[in-house]
DNA sequence: GCCAGTTTTGGACAGTCGTCAAGATTTTCT
DNA sequence: AGAAAATCTTGACGACTGTCCAAAACTGGC
């Protein structure tokens, strides 16, 4: 391969990954709007500015786009509470700092948590996404424990349950507030967020 | 209206009301299996013994069908730990019970919980869900609030989080262990569900 | 300005979907 | 028995789906 056929393969590359990640954002935007039962290729193709017949020009079926944008999604959903973390100088200011970004994040993206929820459970019906949701689900509970780990340190004290538990406890927490937060109801999640992670350690 | 016809359009409305039973049944082990996503009404029709157009004889359209099984639905899940919380003569008897219970439940009819949790979050996008969504969430919150409020009495404790905290914690619990169920993991949920109920009196 | 390769379009396809209505069948009453 | 009412089947409709493909549009190098 000469040097200039290199860069015209490289820049080809590119172009390709930009074009699969491009699409896969209008993927993301359809799929929180619609939810998964509902989008359909055209829908996606509609919120991006290209035809529909593209997205097998990028992608070899639905299943692989969807697959590529759960795995985008990814990215921005597991470092959300690695600032309140690295703030707090005090246990009770990680509590509320914790609560207060949860509670944030709630309100800000209730769409995006939605559609991860979708996924999630599409993933109970259609093994092809069950590994990238279990790695996904992974990689939050990691950034539960970071929580609740800085917790116990700031607290001097230890986690009394295992990060598994911690992670499922406040999963359950903020997919219950997000159900009442869409039905149009008030949430107490700033407030029994902190409060559970305060019964956590001990 | 005369005795007769009284009796006439009361047994009318019996089997009315058996055969909307019926098919619901059949509509609730199609999405079982299934998913909503992937739920038509033909599909119902072949779970039953008729054809796809008798659904429309018995109900309006699909979301009314839907949501009439949504409530049927409700009927087998939420006094599913009442048993536990009745024989436990210890607080360790109740934390084991219901633990053991959870997991059973877990174990046998992972179908259905599959199911309700895709209805669920089905209610994120669809408000016409959403309603029932909400009252069959509030019974399962009440029928948790039991085992917690029993397990304070035989520990001569009380809760330290609210109804809505702890149904949230086992809720996330619970989900968590049937999404590695499903895919094929051994989980801890016995001992998970039997240690965090420990945690949640004080 | 032309040409080869890449990218994009828009229509066609074979299915499936929810819905509906006309007719066949069964049940019920007199 | 036959008439009337309730129940069920069948086929059709328009709309929508994922997928594919031939042709158009665009790109950069000569």
């Amino acid at each position: 391969m000469t040097e200039t056929s290199e860069r015209i393969a490289r820049r080809s590359v590119d172009k390709f990954a930009q074009r699969r990640a491009e699409l896969a954002e209008s993927a993301l935007q359809a799929l929180s709007e619609l939810g998964y039962a509902r989008t359909s290729l055209r829908e996606i193709a509609q919120k991006s500015n290209f035809s529909h017949g593209v997205l097998h020009y990028y992608f070899t079926d639905k299943v692989e786009l969807l697959t590529y944008a759960v795995r985008k999604f990814e990215e921005v959903c597991v470092t959300r509470y690695d600032e309140a973390v690295a703030m707090a100088q005090s246990a009770e200011e990680l509590q509320r700092g914790f609560g207060v970004a949860m509670a944030d994040t709630l309100r800000t993206d209730a769409v995006m948590h939605r559609l991860w929820y979708d996924l999630r459970n599409q993933s109970l019906f259609e093994a092809a996404f069950r590994a990238d949701v279990l790695e996904i689900d992974t990689q939050r509970q990691a950034m539960i424990w970071r929580v609740v780990e800085r917790y116990a340190e700031l607290a001097d004290a230890s986690p009394v349950v295992t990060r598994s538990v911690a992670y499922a406890a406040f999963d359950g927490l903020f997919q219950q507030a997000l159900l009442h937060h869409l039905a149009g109801e008030e949430t107490r999640l700033a407030e029994d967020a902190g409060s559970l992670l305060g019964q956590l350690v001990s």
